[in-house]
DNA sequence: TTGTAAGCGTTATCAC
DNA sequence: GTGATAACGCTTACAA
């Protein structure tokens, strides 16, 4: 309006001539400095709403040599996770300067090595990265050597390479183990994810460890693989049900998986938990969904989405900050798992 | 490392230096302008990778007055559905130097007068609005004055008001309407979503439609409030089976309802499709996941959402567009719909 | 308590 | 083909 430009946004400058200040002080109302007179705040900010300013985030980014982006980098396939995760690091953000970019790293979008120059080109200022992210070597010391500003959720590598927060998984997968046992459970299937992740060969260590424990025999034709998706959940139930010496539960490492490894049951004309017990991990929308519901392992993913977040902020403000955060998790039992019944 | 700013990224001016060349040629070589000699550019792009130099977006945003935002409003409560627009979305803008900003307005976190506030305070460029967004007249009014590209998702008002992206509910409700009476069924329910939704109406309404076109009588009771959630439409399947005369199948207006219906058949005991049939709408991941799985309607979400992010760029960029695209749905008939056996 | 002036890293104008 | 130089809208010394 001030100026000619008729699509253009009304700027610092017409606020100090509408308000009869300067930009200086214009400036400093939006940006909550003191020493200005509360009438004088009062008339730079009528004249902003009558000109319906907007501070222009561009101006403020470059002068302040800031891009106020933060960027959320995973490579989860189940979406009930990942908008958990979305939903944790939005809230975490909601009335801070600071907005979310995704990097979805499905399909090899990105690949191990490019994720710097991603963050690079992109100009985020701190990086989240959610599992199985954070426990890629050259990543991390990638982002390390960068100097970025990252932390990590649920990492079991180089844990002291950047913040973290996560939950304690080989406690989860020994709490789920023993619930197999304590049902009556010995011959034990475990479907595991991408084993180049190392939260997923925690669980399954921690499985065989309270298996020793119990004096219960792992069977190697019986740790089958997977990839965190519900169709590899899927084809793993059937080989594991196609065998004639079927176990009597099945402890998948995520939802997906385990829910797919429900209907390969059904498929196979086993009732769930009647023939065979099903436990998952994740407590994600899915677990819920199958019939009967998954008995598995609530990973708080909303809420260490918000701690890492939290955590990227107080680094890249230079604030103290809890080098590692550990959240609680919960054995929730519902219908799938049982004792077993004689066929 | 041009200049002594240890943290600082290498600026145009450090290529130029390095390159002896001016900025206006890097600035050339970097925005794909002609009239730069072959071995200028190679000069010139040599120091931009020795430098590790990537274009300050904030500078350029500024210079430009562009801020290559895009947002994505929805307020889908399906982490399916949610993802499949975002892929859809980021996968159209990949390559392009457009981002994405995200803006989940469910738990009324945007209120509807809030929108155009928020586009504004974030500077994006252009707005994707996913249903039931796009049909909420305040917001569509405020963006039309505002002069905001925007395009919509599947709305089913004020169709010129933006362009459009969507399938036609109306010939998809019908197509899973004539498919279930042509099972036999004649006693269907049907599980609605928010009423305020008008695609939830015209489902309904061509559900009615085609009832009666065939015929068969709708049953006010057994006309059910939904809100999308997995949870609602299982509340809903257990009022509708909690009757004596319970329907022989139930057609939920999506998904994740659906599946909701199909735990609470089970409940009840009812095996599906032998005692009821369920169809849902969608064709999200979940319909997948029940078992059986669910009859239902392909919608494209990802094609819908690339397709609107193509149109909105489209818009902002004054390139000729398509008010209206119109994509394919499907019926797709899986396990969850069959002929009713009497009990 | 307020204002002036100097940049921030680009792109755009217009000479050369 | 190429290069000075002026914006872009804002924050931040530094004055007043």
């Amino acid at each position: 309006m001030a100026d000619g430009r008729g699509q253009g946004r009304a700027t610092i400058t017409d606020v100090a001539e509408r308000s009869g200040t300067s930009i200086k002080t214009v400036s400093r109302v939006f940006n909550d400095e003191p020493f200005v007179r509360p009438e004088t705040r009062k008339r730079v900010l009528d004249a902003a709403a009558a000109l319906d300013y907007h501070p222009n985030m561009a101006a403020r980014s470059l002068v302040r040599g800031r891009s106020f982006l933060i960027g959320l980098f995973y490579e989860n396939p189940s979406p009930n996770y990942v908008v958990d995760l979305q939903t944790g690091a939005l809230d975490r953000l909601h009335d801070e300067r600071y907005r979310l970019l995704l990097f979805p790293c499905e399909s090899a979008r990105v690949v191990s090595g490019k994720l710097l120059q991603l963050a690079r080109t992109s100009g985020v200022e701190g990086i989240v990265l959610a599992p199985p992210l954070g426990d890629d070597p050259h990543t991390v010391n990638e982002l390390v050597e960068a100097r970025i500003p990252f932390v990590r959720i649920a990492p079991t590598t180089a844990l002291d390479a950047s913040p973290t927060v996560g939950i304690d998984d080989r406690a989860a997968a020994r709490e789920m183990t023993d619930h197999l046992l304590s049902l009556g459970h010995r011959r034990i299937a475990f479907v595991q994810g991408d084993p180049a992740h190392p939260s997923n060969t925690q669980r399954l260590e921690s499985f065989r460890a309270a298996m020793a424990a119990a004096g219960a025999t792992v069977e190697e034709r019986l740790i089958e693989q997977g990839n965190y998706t519900f169709e590899s959940g899927l084809a793993a139930g059937r080989r594991i049900f196609a065998d004639r010496q079927r176990p009597t539960a099945v402890f998948a490492a995520n939802d997906d998986m385990a829910a797919g490894v429900v209907v390969a049951a059904k498929e196979a004309g086993l009732d769930v938990p009647g023939h065979v017990s099903v436990a998952g991990f994740d407590d994600s929308l899915i677990s819920r969904v199958t019939w009967p519901q998954l008995t598995t392992i609530h990973q708080p993913t909303y809420d260490m989405a918000h701690a890492a977040t939290d955590a990227l902020l107080a680094v890249i403000e230079k604030r103290p900050i809890k080098q590692a955060v550990r959240l609680e998790h919960q054995l929730l039992v519902r219908g799938s798992t049982g004792r077993t019944t004689p066929l």
